[in-house]
DNA sequence: TTCCAGGGGTAGA
DNA sequence: TCTACCCATGGA
């Protein structure tokens, strides 16, 4: 039995450069395939249902048609739910209309505005989106995939197949030594648990890390706090949640800064730092655009 | 064996 | 706060 249901957008939202603005649609309980592109997500639901959903771009209007085989019809409830799931994972709550403004005096920016990029794909909550940050560390995109597979088997599993994401209490639980045999993310593995233990011990609320009320500098203090996080880490999480003044530079930043700026010469992260200077609280996406510019206007 | 990847931690200045 | 140095894993 198929449900299918429609999400309207707002107006600035653009469903490819979204999905494509990293790697997180490669990342499971992600699912993502191309032609017509598509991503999917398996959630279990507040109501305990497990299931499996896709999202695509509708022709016509441009909103979102959302896809669930399942066994029973899924309730308005459910529908509303999963809407919800969307809009958060798909970021619909970002206003970068500041940041479009900024970057209308800057002419090689202008494609950013013409495809509507800026907004990145995140997880529905702040913990998955820090296990993966912490399984990006110091590790080829490759392996990365491959540790979060693995990580994500220990979710419940989906009806279908497939797993959702483990919570941290369930992470929490293992020993080290056996997450790590499961999950195979080297020291990475103390780190992550030391993470979902204080976040299933209560001792760690992450989530308000969300509230645009709380300050950057002190959530971004609050990340690098964390062990495993480092500069590139925090600044990389600062960006999931829609906070852009910290660079979160990266060997694929450096590498992209030194073939696009600086002649194919490797520059200071000094260099890098003053070069993004103008864009002020945005330059953690002016940077990250500049990684990801190829790969969204191929997409 | 060596090097590298979407680096991090720590000591010392 | 910044730098130098050492540390970790797994794959090529």
């Amino acid at each position: 039995m198929t449900t299918e249901f429609t999400i309207t957008t707002p107006p600035d939202f653009r469903f490819l450069p979204t999905v494509w603005s990293h790697g997180w649609c490669y990342l499971p309980p992600f699912t993502c395939s191309e032609d017509p592109l598509t991503v999917g997500r398996t959630q279990k639901l507040n109501d305990g249902t497990i299931i499996h959903f896709h999202v695509q771009e509708t022709q016509d209007t441009g909103d979102l048609l959302v896809t669930n085989r399942n066994e029973t019809t899924l309730t308005n409830k459910q529908q509303a739910e999963i809407a919800m799931v969307i809009a958060r994972c798909l970021n619909f709550d970002a206003d970068l209309s500041p940041f479009y403004t900024l970057i209308e005096t800057l002419p090689t920016y202008g494609w950013i505005t013409q495809v509507g990029a800026g907004r990145i794909l995140r997880s529905p909550n702040v913990w998955e989106d820090l296990a993966k940050t912490l399984l990006t560390t110091n590790t080829t995109w490759a392996m990365t995939i491959g540790m979060v597979k693995r990580l994500v088997t220990l979710g419940e599993p989906a009806p279908n197949g497939g797993h959702i994401f483990p919570t941290a209490e369930q992470i929490a639980a293992f020993d080290p030594d056996t997450l790590n045999q499961h999950v195979r993310a080297g020291y990475r593995s103390a780190y992550l648990h030391q993470l979902a233990s204080a976040i299933a011990a209560g001792e760690l609320d992450v989530e308000v890390w969300r509230d645009p009320a709380l300050p950057s500098n002190e959530v971004f203090k609050a990340l690098k706090r964390l062990k495993g996080f480092g500069d590139y880490a925090a600044g990389a999480m600062m960006r999931l949640l829609n906070r852009f003044d910290q660079l979160g530079l990266d060997s694929v930043c450096r590498a992209m800064y030194a073939q696009r700026y600086n002649g194919g010469e490797a520059a200071s992260d000094r260099e890098i730092a003053a070069y993004y200077e103008p864009f002020g609280r945005w330059r953690g996406l002016a940077v990250w655009l500049d990684v990801m510019q190829e790969d969204i206007l191929s997409g």
